[in-house]
DNA sequence: TTTATATACATAAGAAAATTAGGTATATAA
DNA sequence: TTATATACCTAATTTTCTTATGTATATAAA
């Protein structure tokens, strides 16, 4: 787990990224993809990504689909044509600030 | 100049990272230091700069010496041997989360 | 069987960290 | 003399997050 401060400013930019390259994914099952895909070291809290995920509904960046299951409701996600547009922006921006951080604090990235 | 919340969290690494590699700097120095290294796309403000430096030196990360330069003052700022730590605490910290977001970003970071 | 954990949503109070705006003051270039 | 640069600072507000709490079902464990 990374010290909070750290992982503030990314939620966005994490959830277009996840739901870009699905088409659909509900609040719970983002949060564990996450969780999974870093191996635990990025945790995403609820109180903070449901309110966000509430606010890019409210800007036409993602629209939403109920379901039922069971007797349970399941929200799925799924990004907007605008929101296409944004999400590259977003990831293309963050790259870019990466190199930049990488170049200001002289890091040597591991390549994949 | 990235969206502000990108930023966001980074000010302490970025502080420590430059008074690991100068003896000593004063605010104004720090800012324009950033701006220049990063082409103007990192400009940290005055609000932000102050304060954390002033929690830094309470917290005995940093200590000051403050000169006279004509009639005005300077106030430099250095790391401390507690300070030493912690700066390389926060960079490897940081370059950790960064190998995390290239991952689950899917990025392609450019070597320098 | 009842208790803990996982799933799945949500909001609200408070804290943390920044922005924006304002203040003081000197030096210098237009 | 006016704008810009240097150089410090604080305060109000905003943004974004954490922590806490609430509702409710499903399932595995004790």
């Amino acid at each position: 787990m990374y010290s909070s401060e750290l992982i503030k400013g990314t939620l966005k930019t994490i959830i277009l990224k996840l739901l870009s390259d699905s088409d659909k994914m509900y609040g719970y099952e983002i949060t564990q993809k996450v969780k999974e895909l870093t191996g635990g070291k990025i945790q995403l809290t609820e109180g903070a990504l449901y309110p966000t995920l509430h606010a890019m509904e409210a800007q036409g960046i993602l629209t939403t689909d109920v379901v039922n299951v069971g007797n349970r409701i399941r929200k799925y996600y799924s990004v907007t044509e605008t929101g296409k547009k944004v999400a590259k922006e977003k990831v293309n921006e963050y790259s870019d600030f990466i190199d930049t951080m990488i170049f200001l604090l002289d890091l040597k990235p591991k390549m994949g």
